[in-house]
Parts: C-alpha cells; structure tokens; sequence
DNA sequence: ATTATCTATAGATCTATAGATAATGC
DNA sequence: ATTATCTATAGATCTATAGATAATGC
C-alpha cells in the first residue's frame, strides 16, 4: 500500500478517469463499482472513503467527461464550422469512451439522478447559447442552435448504435453537410 | 391459474406490452424479468416458457414498440410537415412510454445485443428513405433525410432530459420551426 | 495517532432452472 | 397426459459497511 495525501488525489482522480470512460462506453447502469476500482489498480472496500455513494462517482465522471467538449465549445466561438465539423465526424462516432457525453448518455441522463441532470443542463443552455451566437445577424439564431445540437447529438448517437456501417457513415457525412450549409 | 393455449397467447402478449413501457421508460438495464413478470400479474418462475432469455424479451418489446411509430411513417408518405409535427411535440416528450423506442433507447440499443441492433436498423433505413422522399425535387434528398431524422432523435431525447422545463421547450418548438423551414 | 487501502461479508438484487400444482384437452 | 403457471432456490452479481493492515506524518 502506498498511501500518503498525495497517493489519495491521485488515486481519486484515477477512479474517476476510468469511470469517465467507462460510463460512455457501457452507460451509467453498465458500470459498476468493483470493475471501476479494479481497473483503476484498487479494491472494492477503498472506494466510500473517496465517494459518498455510486451516483456521486456517476456525477463526478460526468463532469470531468465534459472536459472533451470544451475544445468543442471554444472553436464555436470563433470557428463554427470547424467545432461543427469536429463534433459531427467518423472519428467522433468512432471514440465514445472520450467522446462527447452527452450524445453517448442523452438517453440514461434522463433517468438519473436530480444532481447529474442539473449539470448535463447547465451544460447544454452554454452550448446551445454559443451556437446561437455563431448566427448574430439570423433573427431565428436560438432556434437554429438548437436545432444544430439536437442534429449533433442524434446523428452521433444514431451512427453509434445502426449495425450497417454503411448507413451509419451516410448518417454523418449527410448530417454533417446539412448543417454546414445553414452557414451559406 | 387459468392456462388454456389461448390465455397462454394472451399472457405472452401481456408481457411484451409491460415490457415495451417499462423499457422505453427505465431503459435496457432498468427492467427486469421479476418486475416485468409481476406488473403483469405473474410470477418469475414462469417466464422462460415464454421466452428464450431477457435478451429475447426486449427484441420483442422493442419490435412492439416500433409499432407506436408506425403511424408517423404512414404520414410521412402524404403529409410529412404533419408527421415531423408530430413527432417533435411537447405530447411525444411528454409520453416516452409510449412514445417512438429509438429517441427513447438509442444510446442502450448502441450498446444492446445484434439481434435488436438488427431490427432497430432495418427501421432507421426505413425512416430515412420515406423522409428523403418527402423532398422529391432536392438533389441532397438524402442528407437533408438523416439531418431531419437526426434532429428529431435528437431534440425529443435532449428535452426529455434536461431538467428546466423552460429549457425543454424551447429545444422542442426550435427544433421543430427549423425543420419545417426545410419545406418551404 | 492517523489514515489510505485491503480483506471479508451482509443484505439485496437478478437470471435461470427444478420440480410442484392445477388447469386443459385428447 | 399434457401444459401453463407457481413456489423455491442456486449461483452470480452489486452496493455498502466493518474491521484489519501498513503506510504517513505529527
């Protein structure tokens, strides 16, 4: 055992790290404590002295797993088209453990907890609010942002779970191209 | 007991339809065989003469669930401004457990056996092409179908999750002006 | 002395099966 | 005789807690 204070947030912010993933990949439901703590080199017992209960581990990954959307976030402000670009993509689709969370768990945030719902809303009021701004001189700008992230966050999740991979890519490369031109 | 083949027919049926329900409601991993089995006025032990495994209980919840979609489709052939309408409504939001399975489940059908991925498939190719034919003159029919089908996946899924009702709406009355402009 | 982590386990699930019970249907 | 459903339970989870162990840090 190796176990200073030090030892305690690096532990910590490790559990975390692989919930963070593992969430997106299997869904909130999908992880458990004991995987988590095993894979992050721990055992079982350890884990309530770090988190008051499961959800409180669910809503601490959720919030460093928003941390992959703000490069997203900060390319709206001056690069639309490229945050759009980067959000709709192959690449995207391809990498949910580091992915956007909110495609990944739109439908199991609707189920959770009040205290992981209020932060995924925060959330979203800022994206859709940054989108908004990318069309100052459109008198319809809060509609078409939300309509752009409704886009995202289907055609991710759609891409994600069709079987076809054909289908799946005219998913987003169609999506993709379909909002790109409300830019025109 | 009352066990003639007949009311073996109808107990089947009985728990397809809880499972449909519950499963939009609490997602893949939230309904189980007891409580399926109970909410349909029977006991646990019974359930494997009914059904091969859970697995085999949600592909056939979810195939009845698609029914509840099935009128959208018919209006997309003839009025499809009528159908979208439909779909992205306060009403829809508001009834998930009856509402349309894959805004619903998405995110637990990317992670669910092949068999459901399967049938989940088949339908959004379905979907997709009666709303590309809905623009017969457009030449990116196509990618303007899976933005729309996107945005609808997308849109009733965010609203259903986030938690400020004011926040909700407005992500479902954008959504829909903007993919009604998509007409004009 | 304190504490970060470990081992062990209680108690509550959940899926699936075995065998009993009480009807149906030849 | 067959069978639809029931009771009971095995075996595998999962969350949370109690108490032991082996470090840190005053």
């Amino acid at each position: 055992m190796g176990h200073s204070q030090a030892d305690k947030l690096a532990t910590h912010q490790r559990i975390v790290e692989v919930a963070a993933r593992r969430l997106r990949e299997r869904g909130i439901d999908g992880i458990s404590v004991g995987d988590i703590m095993k894979e992050a080199g721990l055992t079982v017992g350890g884990f309530y002295k770090h988190f008051e209960s499961r959800d409180a581990l669910v809503t601490e990954a959720f919030i460093l797993a928003l941390r992959d959307i703000e490069h997203i976030q900060d390319a709206l402000r001056t690069e639309p088209q490229r945050a759009i670009s980067t959000y709709v993509s192959v690449s995207h689709r391809n990498n949910v453990g580091r992915g956007c969370p909110i495609s990944a768990l739109v439908n199991d945030l609707a189920r959770a907890p009040d205290a992981t719902r209020e932060v995924f809303t925060e959330r979203v009021g800022e994206i859709i609010d940054l989108l908004a701004r990318s069309f100052p001189e459109a008198d319809d700008a809060q509609d078409k942002a939300v309509m752009i992230f409704s886009t995202w966050v289907g055609s991710i999740a759609l891409a994600r779970a069709v079987k076809d991979p054909s289908l799946s890519n005219r998913i987003i490369v169609g999506a993709l191209a379909e909002v790109l031109k409300m830019y025109d």
